[in-house]
RNA sequence: GCGGACGUGGCUCAGUUGGUAGAGCAUCACCUUGCCAAGGUGAGGGUCGCGGGUUCGAAUCCCGUCGUCCGCUCCA
């Protein structure tokens, strides 16, 4: 039963600390979440996850971290500086908004009898800043607004370095910045995002194969990371909506309280950026294969996922409410990977003879995993506050504990209790939490 | 950005025709219990989003502003 009401999420995670409105004390800032304590944990869990499954399970794809600012020639060569702002106007009569260059100096559509305009506005989707500390001087600079420019500017540091060659991929997880016109949504829309972003370069004539398998191996990590089958969709682009550039383009998107909403978007860029960026800097960015003795500039797939939506996506399809014991509780059934703590130990007396063995397990378990310790209030609340932020397991310690150097391990989902030796933790751990 | 609705302690809300704010849950302390929450006693926490105005007096009226939600628009 996931949610079917955004607020379910959004009263959770303020209540628990999943995310704050930005800058609440000063009345919020719209479009911008603070991510508090367990917020922070889960979304760290989100990426790494990604680059789990992305760079660290493959030999053919290499991370990078580059800049969040910069010059304007590299939006240029992308063609976000001419494509990315649109002239607006409203309309005052209907209180429609057109694109100033699709009316095409023609009357407002939907009212024949004189609509009057209101000026074009640009709406610059990027935000713009300056190098340097006097307002006014020094060099004009962007956010990015999106990772992928980092990959394809550093194409051929990349290749000189990593010694890879097509098929071959550069990942990325980080911020980009969007001046969007109407942010909203939770955290599903916001100006100040993040990205984790490939860029897999191949061979021309293996475009369209590459594209299939991301396809797939996307839509699939979703899936194994605890999303419903039922809950995703993949959705190919129509041909008017496709890019200048692109030979193909599809959404992985997830179906939010308000309807489908776009995760991740695969695409076939081609060999557009590549050449934007040969085009405008001057650089060969292509590649020689020794073995046919042929230099091409490579094709580009794209799997483009926002790191937030999948957050939201994630929280969404974990949340639950079932009964135990006749009363109800709320649980979020989040993948073990991705819930904020694996494990929380729980000392079941407050007793201090207990608290040398609690701390002594805590030590041990939170060396691998990431783990709470709560010794207040009864242990059956102390479950239900785990279950409510997802926590996988509970460890407890009992005074037979003292004797016997053995816990109780309890199960999140299915409230299910075994006895575990100390000793064998790690090794139970592994097993149950897969990791 | 337009239209509509809304903005009271961490959360959900109550606050009568304007007279200087309450509840439940949550949190903390102590006691009790000790394997599936909401026993006992007590405590902390709100200039009612912010600013201005009207008034003897405003959470309650007016203006502005910030923010949230819905619809439209937008979403290379």
């Amino acid at each position: 039963m996931p949610a079917k009401d955004l607020d379910q999420i959004v009263n959770l995670s303020k209540r628990r600390g999943f995310a704050f409105p930005s800058a609440e004390i000063y009345g919020g800032f719209r479009s911008s979440y603070d991510y508090g304590p367990l917020g922070a944990l889960m979304l760290r869990n989100v990426k790494e996850a990604w680059i789990r499954s992305i760079v660290q399970q493959r030999s053919d794809v290499v991370l990078i971290d580059a800049a969040i600012l910069n010059p304007p020639q590299t939006f240029e060569a992308s063609g976000h500086l001419a494509n990315f702002s649109d002239p607006l106007v409203d309309c005052t009569v209907c209180k429609r908004r057109f694109r100033q260059d699709q009316l095409d100096g023609r009357d407002c559509p939907q009212n024949m009898k004189g609509c009057a305009f209101t000026e074009a506005r640009a709406f610059n989707l990027m935000f713009r800043t300056h190098a340097g500390p006097i307002e006014g001087s020094g060099a004009e600079v962007y956010l990015r607004p999106e990772t992928a420019q980092g990959m394809f500017v550093n194409f051929s540091n990349v290749l000189a370095t990593s010694r890879k060659k097509p098929p071959f991929g550069i990942a990325q997880v980080g911020k980009s910045f969007r001046n969007e016109i109407t942010p909203g949504n939770f955290i599903f829309r916001t100006r100040e995002f993040e990205q984790m972003e490939l860029e897999f370069f191949v061979p021309p004539a293996d475009g369209a194969q590459w594209y299939d398998f991301w396809k797939k191996e996307r839509f699939e990590w979703y899936v194994a990371h605890g999303v419903p089958r039922e809950m995703l969709r993949l959705r190919e682009h129509e041909k008017d909506e496709l890019s200048h550039y692109s030979t193909g383009t599809c959404d992985i998107e997830f179906l939010f309280p308000w309807g489908w909403g776009e995760l991740e978007g695969i695409a076939q860029r081609t060999d557009y950026d590549l050449k934007q960026h040969a085009q405008h800097s001057g650089q060969k960015l292509d590649y020689f294969d020794q073995a046919t003795n042929e230099r091409y500039v490579p094709y580009v797939v794209e799997p483009a996922a926002g790191v937030n939506r999948t957050m939201a996506a994630f929280l969404l399809a974990a949340y639950d409410e079932d009964v135990v014991n006749d009363e109800a509780r709320t649980v979020l059934r989040l993948h073990p990977r991705i819930a904020p703590y694996q494990i929380a130990v729980l000392p079941l007396s407050k007793k201090d003879t207990l608290t040398p063995l609690a701390e002594r397990v805590f030590a041990m378990l939170a060396s691998r995993y990431m783990c709470d310790y709560d010794e207040t209030q009864a242990i059956g609340r102390r479950y239900r506050r785990q279950d409510e932020i997802g926590t996988p397991c509970c460890v407890t310690i009992d005074f037979e504990s003292l004797d016997d150097n053995a816990v109780t391990v309890r199960d999140r989902d299915t409230t299910e209790q075994v006895r575990v030796p100390v000793d064998d933790l790690f090794a139970y751990f592994a097993e149950r939490l897969g990791f």
